[in-house]
DNA sequence: CGTAAACTGTGAAGCGGTAGACGGGTCAAT
DNA sequence: ATTGACCCGTCTACCGCTTCACAGTTTACG
């Protein structure tokens, strides 16, 4: 493509003098990691450093960038970095079984997590009841709201989201708190909206 | 509280021969924990051990196993060890505030994980539509949903979902697990309905 | 050109909540 | 008294990093 140079050195050395490459502090701001990750990551040979400088600084190139953005993408999705190395060096059909693995296995953890949510809540509400508070269930879970400071933002983003996702489970929901149905209107009307009447981030 | 109190003494003794104690392994076996969490316990003081043989074998007694049934719910909930210790010692409202706090977090786990399942599935998407392989039929999918624990409240939801975003990709992945012309008709209709889809299935 | 700041390297230890192995001491039954 | 089952404390490993410490290197500014 480009001219020859003379002999195999010479065209490494135009590659480096040409080519973007990043410092690994460079690269990790490119992506939000912190230099420690990338270092872990070149240890254990995830994402080993294209070359090093004359004095040992490891550089990395547009290709390492693109591994990089990759790796990400599959650590957004939450697999282990085991699975990602997989994933990076083979492809078709086993990817679909390592991505598969990980789908089912963050379908198991919401149900965990639900459970968990479950329990939480019916230990609520016997604290509720045990707590001399007459008033039962509702008021315990707004003071359960407010004492959160969560108040306003986080929780309604989460109502939001519960009521866009899965409309008749946040009811079901609301109303295992003992919440009345008028209530339930409410929050459910204030959740469809999407920016709550009651709050502006 | 003074315990474990040294020696010779003959209450001691009589509540030895009297009170029924459990070694670690028959606590942990109780509770299907590993002797390893048990001795964890004791070294974080989470739950010492109420005292020794002569031999220095721990010994726990009844009060001991009620508190490590309270720790079991807890941890069960998903709070952690120092959360655990809290509650254990403290009575009242600030109970629900740790409760509450944890709440919230399963709360975010659990929308972190469907964001996840969202970019999961639409690499295992791309890798079917890339591949024309057909990796992925119709029993596997249904498998991995199932599998996944997503009831069919969840399912229909996400083919409402997928049906409100992209009519002709849904219609295309129904038909590249090999479903029939008819019963993506089905499927489709009650997806763009939006609920009912609870009787079906 | 000098200096200070910001960078680089390496190596090791630490987090939580267990699981499991090790070498050796102790118990219950024979 | 001798088995064999149990138990002891201590150690290491796991994941995905983060933090520390310390020494050498590059860069920015004056």
């Amino acid at each position: 493509m480009h001219r020859g140079g003379g002999g195999a050195s010479a065209t490494a050395s135009f590659y480096k003098k040409v080519m973007k490459t990043y410092t690994i502090s460079k690269l990790a701001r490119a992506f939000e990691l912190s230099r420690s990750t990338l270092l872990y990551y070149d240890r254990i040979e995830l994402l080993p450093a294209s070359g090093r400088t004359a004095s040992g600084y490891r550089t990395y190139t547009a290709t390492d960038y693109r591994r990089l953005e990759r790796i990400c993408t599959f650590r957004q999705a939450g697999l282990a970095l085991e699975d990602i190395r997989i994933l990076l060096s083979s492809r078709g059909s086993s990817c679909a079984q390592v991505i598969e693995k990980r789908f089912r296995e963050a379908g198991q953890q919401i149900l965990d997590l639900r459970n968990k949510q479950r329990l939480l809540s019916g230990m609520l509400k016997k604290l509720a009841s045990d707590d001399s508070t007459p008033t039962v269930d509702k008021k315990m879970w707004i003071e359960m709201l407010q004492a959160a400071g969560v108040a306003d933002r986080s929780m309604s983003c989460w109502h939001r989201e519960f009521e866009r996702r899965a409309p008749d489970a946040h009811h079901e929901f609301l109303a295992s708190l003992g919440i009345s149905e008028e209530e339930i209107r409410q929050i459910r009307g204030w959740s469809r909206k999407g920016k709550a009447a009651r709050d502006q981030d």
